[in-house]
DNA sequence: TCAACGCTATTGTTGAACAATCGATACGCA
DNA sequence: TGCGTATCGATTGTTCAACAATAGCGTTGA
């Protein structure tokens, strides 16, 4: 008997739920550190109070809100600590993947994708679609590694990170740059020469910590 | 009044038997592929069929039990493919956080306690917690690493891991022979020799993985 | 001023109810 | 007999209403 992946469509009222918040969450419908009212909350999304639990769960798990016992479930406010924490975990990962991956991966295709998706929205100036195909890049990047557990891990805490750009106001200069890195990564990568592509890469998540976290420090002396 | 840390246990009900169920799956209370009925378990834990399915959320996005909607949950079957990802996993992790580890951390102490634990519990011939002590160690490893997210991450895999681990009819030669393997690397590790350490951890890894996959092969044709 | 008290709004948990769906059984037809 | 199909029962999905438990807040009283 073969297991189905969770490409499943089978989006259960419960789950419909939980990433509708989630979408809210990452593009920044919320202030970090406000309440989510459950009342509220299932009055505007029209489901019970024991759905809209359910996906608290979820979320609380994802580390996106947090939940204080009788008091409420909060969207998480993200501290420096945290921030670095999440850098360094993507260093770790990142580069690992790209330096042992297999050079007609796949997910190579994805990267391209995203790539060329971020570019169009840019265009645009929507920088909240740049910033979704700036995740999907990296995400394909870790997709590189073939480990379905580690994917879903990545994509927890990249959502996570991405709470903290909610803090940012510039949305341009916090994703614009990465468009161009990211296909300099790629084409250097696709060109063969892996050790120069994860050196870059490695740079530029260096690079991106010290903008968000300069922008965190800005944002957490008012 | 005065502000108490998240610290702070609060153990809920849901949480509560979230942990409950985590340990019966985790000590081979179930078998794999078995459903769950909810009325069946909230009768036997005596919670209501809410805090239930709950609960089964929480477990579902730690990979220990299945979710399959209108059909139920069942404890998740590993298969070979999954083992060998999760040793993939923690070869990269573990490798990593001891070969960059500060040589006093804190964690080295609680390496050393489980260590002592499992060979204690090894003279009783409990099994079952020598297997504890033993993911207890190599948590205290990844713990060398100082990532709060790269924790739960690890002990969710392991947790996942000791679901094949109930496959297994002889216990004494799943667990036994890593007591003195465990001891190995953490004495060449304080003795200094990082390299040498991470040698010995990788080659044990390498071994548990062929060991736990045979006796897989073995289950799986029956 | 401040401590103790009780009030209120919110969360925690339950049980029942109904809708939706899956799997199996029984039926109808060639 | 064999196979497709209608039906049925059991289980899950979701809602609702109720009550318990708790945190925060305001009031009272010395």
């Amino acid at each position: 008997m073969k297991k189905q992946d969770l490409e499943d469509r089978n989006p259960s009222l419960g789950e419909t739920v939980t990433a509708g918040i989630r979408r809210l969450l990452v593009e920044g419908a919320f202030t970090p550190g406000q309440r989510l009212s459950e009342i509220s909350l299932c009055e505007r999304l029209g489901v019970s109070r024991n759905t809209l639990r359910e996906a608290f769960r979820t979320l609380a798990h994802e580390g996106l809100v947090t939940h204080q016992p009788h008091r409420g479930v909060f969207v998480t406010r993200p501290d420096a600590a945290s921030i670095v924490e999440i850098y360094r975990l993507r260093r770790f990962i990142e580069c690992r993947a790209l330096s042992e991956a297999w050079p007609s991966h796949p997910a190579v295709k994805e990267m391209r994708a995203a790539v060329e998706e971020a570019r169009t929205c840019r265009e645009r100036r929507d920088w909240q679609a740049v910033g979704t195909a700036n995740m999907a890049f990296h995400g394909a990047i870790v997709a590189l590694a073939d480990s379905a557990r580690m994917n879903v891990f990545f994509r927890q805490i990249l959502a996570e990170l991405r709470l903290a750009f909610g803090l940012m106001a510039d949305k341009e200069w916090l994703h614009g740059p990465y468009v161009e890195m990211n296909e300099q990564v790629l084409e250097t990568f696709e060109g063969g020469d892996t050790t120069a592509a994860v050196a870059l890469l490695e740079q530029y998540l260096a690079q991106s910590e010290r903008i968000v976290l300069a922008a965190w420090e800005r944002q957490a002396s008012l």
